[in-house]
DNA sequence: GACCTGCTGCGGGATG
C-alpha cells in the first residue's frame, strides 16, 4: 500500500477484506502524523454506498485507530452539521463519506475541500460492485477525478468488492486510463459448504366457473391475497413451509417485491402470534420508514429472541444483521450477483454452512397454458442462476452506457463550485481524460445547447458559463445531489407514527384496506394536498400496495444457460421431488415442441419467437420488429408477434440476417419513450436517441440471434396449436 | 415480472 498503485481486492463476503484495507493504511497514516506534526488534512477518504454502512464501519475502525489516536470522522446526511464544521476547521485522521456528501463538499464547500483533502494519501471505495455501471458509479467517477485535480495529483484508488463478474472491468472502472496498473487482490470465497435446495409449487388452475380471480399477475407477486381464506393454495404452502422451517432461528427471507415482502411477512407474523410462539416475523423494503427498518436489523442482531426478516434486496448489502441460519429466495432470482450476495449473508461463522431455499411456483399444466409457461421458464432460470453461482459467473456490468443525465448534473455542480466555467473547461475536466471520457466535444456541445434551451446554464457575452434560472432551482434544493432519480410518495401514518411511503396513482378511498408493514390497515383519511395518508389497524383483509419498479436485466448467459438445461439430461440433486417432475416436464415439452431445432412457432393468430438471449437483445429485437410495422411483445422467454404466420416472421427473420445492420442510434428514434434518467428531460431528441442506443441496443448480439434463427429450417405453419 | 441507494440549511424548541 506504499507504492502509490491502485488496489482492487476481491473477496467474499465477512473475509475481512475492509480490515485488510484498513490496517496497513491505518499504521501508516499514524506514523506518518508522528513524523510530521504539521501534516494537517484527512489522510484517507473511504467512500461507501450506505449511510448504514458507514456507521457500521465507523465504529470498527474507531476501535481500531482509537489506540493509535488517530481520529475518524463520518460524513453523510444524518450526521450534525457542527461535527462537519469542526471537521473543516481542523481536518485530520480517516473520513467515511457517500458520494452525495462529497458532491455537496464540492458545492457548498467549495472554498474549504482543497484544504480538508490536501493530505489525502487514499480513497477507498467500499462495495465498489454496487456502483459499476450505474448513474451513481459515473457520478463517483467524475468525483475522484475532480478529486484529483483540485488536488493536482494522482491519489491512489482501494476498491473493496465481493460479487465481482469480471475483474478487467471492475479495474477500468476503478482507473479508466490505466486499468492495467490497478494491482489486483482475490482472496476465496468465505463459505465452503452450500446446502442448498430448489422446490417447485404447482399453482392449481381456477374453475372456469368460479367467480372473477384475482388477475394472474397478482397471483404470481402474492399480493392477490384479500384475507386468510383467499389466499392463493402455492402462497399458503410456501409460508407454511416457511414457517415450518425458519420458526425458532434467526433467517432472512428474500422476495422479489415489496408486495411479497408484506403479504409473507402479514401471514407468517400472523401465524406465529396464532400459534404464540416466540419467533418474530418482520418485514424490511425501502418503503417502510427508518425507524422500523432499523428496529428489524437491531431484532436480528439480538440473538437472545429468534427473528425472521421478509424483505427485498435492502438487506442484501453488508449491515450488520449478526449470524443468520438459512437464507429463503421466494421466486426466481433476478440475478447471479444478487443470489451471491444474499447466501453470503448466511454461514458467515467458520464451520457453518450456507443454507438456501428457493421457492418457485409454475401453473398447472393445461391446454390453456401459453407456450412459455409450460416451458417451466422460471424453475429452468432459478436452476440456470444456482448453475452460474456454482461455477463463480455472475453478470458482467454494463458500461456501455453514456450516462448523460449524470453529465448535466456534473456539469451543473462545476459551475457552482468553480463560480462559472467555459466551455473547454467543462470539456477537460469533466469528458477529456474525466469520469466522462466517452463523450466526445460534438455530443458535449450539443449537450450545452439542450442545457441553454432549458435554462439550466446561460452564457455572459465573454463566453463564461452560468447556471440558468432552472440550474439554480436545482443547485439549491437538496435533491441536487444524488444522480439517480427517486419519485414522490405518499406517507402512512398510523397513531401519529410515520410508517413508511406508498405511491398513490389512483386517490384511496378511505374504509380501504391494506397490508404494510406486515400488518392489516384500515385507511382512515387521505390528506392530498400533503401527501398523508391516515391508517386505523384493521382485523380485515386487504391487499399490499402496488409499488412502481423498473426491473432488472437477465443476462445473455442465463438464457444461454437455460437452453443448455433443456438439451441435458441431467437432474440436479439440490431439486426438491416437485421441481424434479417440472424439470422433467419443461424438458418434455421441449423437446415435444421441436424447441430444439427450431426457435419460431405459431400460436392461435400470433408467431411466437424463442432467442434464447438476454434482455437487451429481446428489447433490439421488439424495436427491429416495430419498425418493420410488427406489433410484438415480451412474454418471459419469447416475444409474440401479434397477427403474423409463423413462416412469414421467420422469412423476415431470413432476410434481416443477410441485410446490414441499422445503426443504434438510428434505430433508436423509433423508439418512442426513451428518457429515464433523473436529468433525461432536458436533452433533445438526438442525445436521447444516443442514450437509449448505448444503454438499451445491442444490434450485433441481435443479429447473431437473427443469423442463428435464420439457419434454421422454416417453421410448420401453426404447429404448437395442433401438437397442443 | 418490477430491487436499492442519497442530499441542505434554517428555524423552533428541548436539553445540558
Amino acid at each position: 500500500m506504499t507504492g502509490g498503485r491502485d488496489l482492487l481486492i476481491s473477496a467474499g463476503t465477512a473475509s475481512g477484506k475492509s480490515e485488510a484495507a484498513w490496517l496497513p493504511m491505518c499504521s501508516i497514516l499514524a506514523r506518518r502524523r508522528e513524523e510530521d506534526a504539521l501534516a494537517r488534512g484527512v489522510g484517507a477518504m473511504v467512500i461507501s454506498p450506505l449511510k448504514a454502512l458507514i456507521n457500521d464501519q465507523y465504529g470498527r475502525l474507531s476501535e481500531l485507530c482509537e489506540r493509535l489516536e488517530l481520529p475518524v470522522h463520518r460524513w453523510h446526511g444524518d450526521v450534525a452539521s457542527c461535527r462537519k464544521s469542526s471537521l473543516l476547521r481542523r481536518p485530520t485522521g480517516v473520513l467515511l463519506i457517500t458520494p452525495e456528501s462529497l458532491e455537496s463538499l464540492f458545492i457548498n464547500h467549495s472554498d474549504g475541500i482543497a484544504g480538508l483533502l490536501r493530505a489525502l494519501s487514499w480513497i477507498v471505495i467500499d462495495e465498489l460492485h454496487s456502483f459499476v455501471g450505474s448513474a451513481r458509479g459515473a457520478q463517483l467517477q467524475s468525483l475522484l477525478h475532480r478529486v484529483e485535480v483540485l488536488l493536482g495529483r494522482r491519489v491512489p484508488r482501494v476498491a473493496l468488492s465481493a460479487t465481482l463478474g469480471d475483474v478487467a472491468s471492475a479495474a477500468r472502472f476503478l482507473r479508466p486510463q490505466d486499468a492495467q496498473s490497478v494491482a489486483i487482490v482475490s482472496g476465496t470465497d468465505g463459505t465452503d459448504e452450500i446446502r442448498l435446495q430448489v422446490r417447485g409449487y404447482v399453482v392449481p388452475t381456477p374453475p372456469v366457473t368460479a367467480p372473477a380471480e384475482p388477475d394472474d399477475a397478482a397471483r404470481r407477486t402474492g399480493s392477490g391475497g384479500t384475507g386468510q381464506d383467499s389466499v392463493p393454495s402455492e402462497i399458503a404452502q410456501i409460508a407454511d413451509h416457511l414457517f415450518r422451517t425458519l420458526r425458532e432461528r434467526d433467517n432472512l427471507v428474500f422476495a422479489n417485491s415489496r408486495a411479497a415482502v408484506e403479504t409473507y411477512a402479514e401471514l407468517l407474523a400472523r401465524r406465529s402470534r396464532e400459534e404464540r410462539i416466540r419467533t418474530e416475523f418482520l418485514a424490511h423494503h425501502g418503503s417502510l420508514a427508518k425507524d422500523l427498518r432499523e428496529h428489524v436489523e437491531a431484532r436480528l442482531r439480538d440473538s437472545s429472541t429468534p427473528v425472521t426478516a421478509v424483505c427485498t434486496s435492502t438487506l442484501e448489502l453488508g449491515i450488520d444483521v449478526g449470524s443468520v441460519q438459512a437464507i429463503a429466495q421466494i421466486g426466481s432470482p433476478l440475478t447471479v450477483s444478487s443470489l451471491r450476495q444474499r447466501l453470503g449473508r448466511s454461514g458467515r461463522r467458520p464451520g457453518t454452512p450456507a443454507v438456501l431455499r428457493v421457492y418457485v411456483t409454475e401453473p398447472q399444466a393445461s391446454d390453456d397454458v401459453p407456450p412459455p409457461d409450460a416451458l417451466r421458464g422460471e424453475l429452468f432460470q432459478t436452476v440456470a442462476m444456482v448453475e452460474l453461482l456454482l461455477s463463480a459467473w455472475y453478470e458482467p456490468p454494463h458500461t456501455a452506457g453514456l450516462h448523460l443525465s449524470t453529465l448535466i448534473q456534473q456539469v451543473l455542480s462545476v459551475l457552482a463550485q468553480r463560480g462559472g466555467a467555459r466551455a473547454g473547461e467543462l470539456f477537460d475536466l469533466l469528458c477529456g481524460d474525466g469520469g466522462f471520457a466517452g463523450i466526445g466535444p460534438s455530443v458535449f456541445a450539443q449537450l450545452l445547447r439542450d442545457l441553454g434551451r432549458h435554462d439550466l446554464v446561460r452564457q455572459e457575452a465573454d463566453g463564461l458559463l452560468l447556471p440558468g434560472a432552472r440550474g439554480e432551482a436545482h443547485l439549491n434544493h437538496y435533491s441536487f445531489y444524488a444522480a439517480f432519480q427517486t419519485s414522490q410518495d405518499h406517507r402512512l401514518v398510523a397513531q401519529g407514527r410515520t410508517l413508511g411511503t406508498m405511491p398513490v396513482e389512483r386517490p384511496l378511498a378511505p374504509g380501504t384496506l391494506l397490508v404494510f408493514g406486515g400488518r392489516r390497515w384500515r385507511v382512515l383519511a387521505v390528506d392530498v394536498e400533503h401527501r398523508v395518508i391516515e391508517l386505523v389497524p384493521s382485523e380485515g383483509g386487504g391487499q399490499p400496495p402496488s409499488f412502481p419498479g423498473n426491473g432488472s436485466e437477465t443476462a445473455d448467459e442465463v438464457r444461454r444457460t437455460m437452453r443448455s438445461l433443456y438439451l441435458s439430461p441431467e437432474v440436479p440433486r439440490y431439486l426438491d421431488p416437485v421441481a424434479r417432475d417440472l424439470l422433467r416436464e419443461g424438458r418434455e415439452v421441449f423437446h415435444r415442441f421441436g424447441h430444439s431445432r427450431q426457435q419460431v412457432f405459431g400460436w392461435h393468430e400470433d408467431a411466437l419467437l424463442f432467442p434464447w438471449a438476454g434482455d437487451r437483445v429481446m428489447n433490439t429485437l421488439l424495436v427491429v420488429l416495430a419498425r418493420h410495422g410488427l406489433s410484438a411483445g415480451q412474454d418471459g422467454l419469447c416475444l409474440t408477434v401479434r397477427g403474423v404466420s409463423p413462416l412469414a416472421l421467420w422469412e423476415l427473420i431470413r432476410d434481416l440476417a443477410v441485410s446490414p445492420q441499422p445503426d443504434p442510434v438510428e434505430l433508436a428514434t423509433g423508439v418512442r419513450v426513451r428518457a429515464r434518467d433523473k436529468y433525461d428531460c432536458y436533452l433533445g431528441q438526438e442525445l436521447l436517441s444516443l442514450a437509449y442506443a448505448a444503454r438499451a441496443l445491442d444490434v450485433p448480439g441481435t443479429w447473431e440471434v437473427l443469423s442463428q434463427v435464420a439457419s434454421l429450417p422454416p417453421p410448420a405453419p401453426q404447429l404448437l396449436p395442433r401438437a397442443w
